[in-house]
DNA sequence: GTGAAAGCGCTAACAG
DNA sequence: CTGTTAGCGCTTTCAC
């Protein structure tokens, strides 16, 4: 390998200033066997039969004997081939076990057919879901999918959407945190990608997401229907745009009922983990309220947090909902089956990631055209937690 | 667009026959405007100050005013480049905004730096967690992962694999069920690929994975040591290695215990999502058990699964572990979360993805090597499910 | 230490 | 309808 030192400064270069993620030794053995000579070979003399695999267009060509061109055409469907030809190439092909090299493809049309995704967390379920769209909706155009997990940080963010500009990915979907994708934006507004879950309509980025507002006013409206008052609020890092609109949502919901939100009813954590919803969840109803008594419900942010809280609950002698209501958001397949099942706000996950990669196959088909955003409904399942 | 039917045959030739899934329409409009005119231009006046955007390795070697060869050796961080020659490089880099086009690179060097990883669901947190430990060891190496999920089906799986033939990744890390490896494994066992979780020692396919037959043994005498003597085994797919393995280890801990396990005792279930266990765990206990009475234990081969029974036996009535005990498989996150916390076996999940990524690129750099399989500890974690 | 030039395997003009 | 050929942008001999 090549000294540290001399390769510091070209990492850079190629996309990873002051980030080890990408290539980090600058360019690991190349795989032997695969290289060929470069030299003015004057064409050796042609075996009788190739190699089989490995094998080049220009091999199919000569043993279906037509011009590359040819067997190009039959690969692409064109049109203008005659039948005969066609079927001469295609027993070719058959027989030598040819397979089109799409490295070599991608470099002449200039396109990697794949679309970089980018999730803070590919181990929460609502994000699995939402990839899940994305994949469907790519695959049925041709793209595949290249997934990346930033740990919604802004460095291996960075790092990663250079991908973009590297030619590795046609266009990026991004779904993290909005003030992450800010720091991006500025710097790279032109380049083919769309945002969804967060965003920041001003950006100029397409996006899909919901009405996080909304949906947060729903959930607590919810709570007070059922007669709540002291309704705290387990929220996630207010970097994300979700968590200040929700935390709009539920602070104007209260205030229009006519109730004075109190600092202590909200937490910030910076993990959707089930633990964190735990532990918050004891803090929560262990702080002794001042002259304020316990709250009487909880609403979390995400169902991963909310699971966490029943638990916690749970672990401290409460029960839901009788001695606290909870309710959670996403909907995502465990808050059916916890006890007791999770009122929650529905999120359409499937839904967002489809949209999300049609927003993008439609910027990547034509660069210019405007960029819509949009916003996808949700819907408050009532179970049992309230 | 071209015509459906001259595109049938071609499209099976590069990789997915009687699959639509690999670019579907033949060839979507390619990207305008990346494309240059590839006529006899003897060189156009260069302009004095490039597009910026856009621009090679030439681009560059001219505004530096040296060779191609040099700005590809800065790039590759190779010795032989006088410390000035490479400031002025690096220099002519920074002002264009230059990024390698990693398309070329990848032609010329035949690779393409990605990993294909094969998931039969990725929506499963099991398989989230091991492909996170291959995401970060690819990732460590200068690779990025190509995520597939191929709903365990081995149409969708052996059109994915030919992406190794197709050179779109140099290769493959394959968790997908045995029986489909199999019928894979015979046409290319040559390829670079490993088999995670799942595999057959006797094909020759490097794999990690746990002693699933052990693994199920511990589980069994556990519940044999807490008194049980009707255990029932709800188990997935029985084309998964893992589901013979395990029900395997069950029978034979039975044995051993001179107990005699009742076919009736156990399910095979097509699906490992909360609700299939939630049924199951209904049939089971509903089930008038002939001449026997309803079973005391409930040993699922999944935490999804057993997640879903607890749920299950919780809406008819019936307390764990007093009535009924429950064991579970893998130790996702939420077994310690649900009510009760769940008895399970642990897997090393992000060490089985690490440790497949690590064979896999050890194949990649030595392709002649002998293929270790590596077994990994499991773990029996109790908790109050049983 | 640096440059010239030959391709990697494919697609797409263009010419027949 | 088919063939010839010029690159895509890069890496890597080989020669200086």
């Amino acid at each position: 390998m090549s000294k540290p030192t001399s390769k510091a400064k070209p990492a850079a270069v190629a996309g990873s200033r002051a980030e080890p993620l990408a290539r980090p030794d600058a360019r690991p053995e190349p795989r032997a066997g695969l290289r060929r000579q470069p030299r003015p070979q004057p064409r050796p003399p042609e075996p009788a039969r190739p190699a089989a695999e490995d094998l080049s267009i220009a091999g199919v060509a000569r043993q279906a004997g037509v011009s590359v061109a040819t067997v190009s055409r039959v690969l692409n469907a064109h049109e203008n081939v005659r039948p005969a030809t066609r079927d001469k190439v295609l027993a070719a092909i058959d027989a030598s076990g040819y397979r089109v090299n799409e490295l070599a493809r991608n470099l002449r049309t200039a396109e990697s057919r794949l679309l970089l995704t980018m999730v803070p967390d590919f181990g929460n379920p609502f994000y699995a879901e939402i990839v899940r769209g994305i994949d469907s909706v790519a695959r049925q155009h041709g793209y595949f999918m290249l997934l990346c997990d930033t740990g919604a940080d802004a460095g291996r963010e960075r790092s990663y959407f250079d991908l973009l500009r590297r030619r590795r990915a046609d266009g990026a979907i991004c779904l993290d945190p909005a003030t992450i994708q800010q720091a991006l934006g500025e710097a790279s507004s032109a380049l083919p990608w769309v945002a969804c879950c967060e965003f920041d309509p001003s950006m100029g980025v397409p996006y899909v997401g919901i009405d996080n507002y909304r949906a947060a006013g729903d959930a607590v409206r919810h709570l007070l229907a059922r007669g709540h008052r002291r309704i705290t609020l387990i929220n996630s890092d207010i970097d994300y745009l979700y968590a200040r609109q929700r935390q709009q949502g539920y602070l104007d919901a209260l205030t229009e009922a006519g109730i004075t939100p109190l600092d202590g009813w909200r937490m910030n954590l910076n993990s959707l983990d089930y633990e964190a919803g735990t532990s918050a969840a004891a803090v929560l109803m262990q702080t002794t309220h001042a002259q304020n008594a316990a709250p009487t419900a909880i609403f979390a942010v995400s169902d991963t947090l909310a699971t966490g809280v029943l638990h916690g609950l749970r672990s401290i002698g409460k029960r839901v909902p009788d001695d606290v209501a909870v309710v959670g958001f996403d909907d995502i397949s465990i808050a059916s089956q916890v006890d007791p099942p999770l009122t929650t706000i529905a999120q359409p996950m499937r839904e967002l990631g489809e949209t999300a990669a049609r927003l993008l196959l439609q910027r990547l088909a034509n660069p210019l055209a405007n960029v819509p955003g949009v916003l996808l409904p949700h819907r408050l399942v009532i179970r049992e937690s309230t």
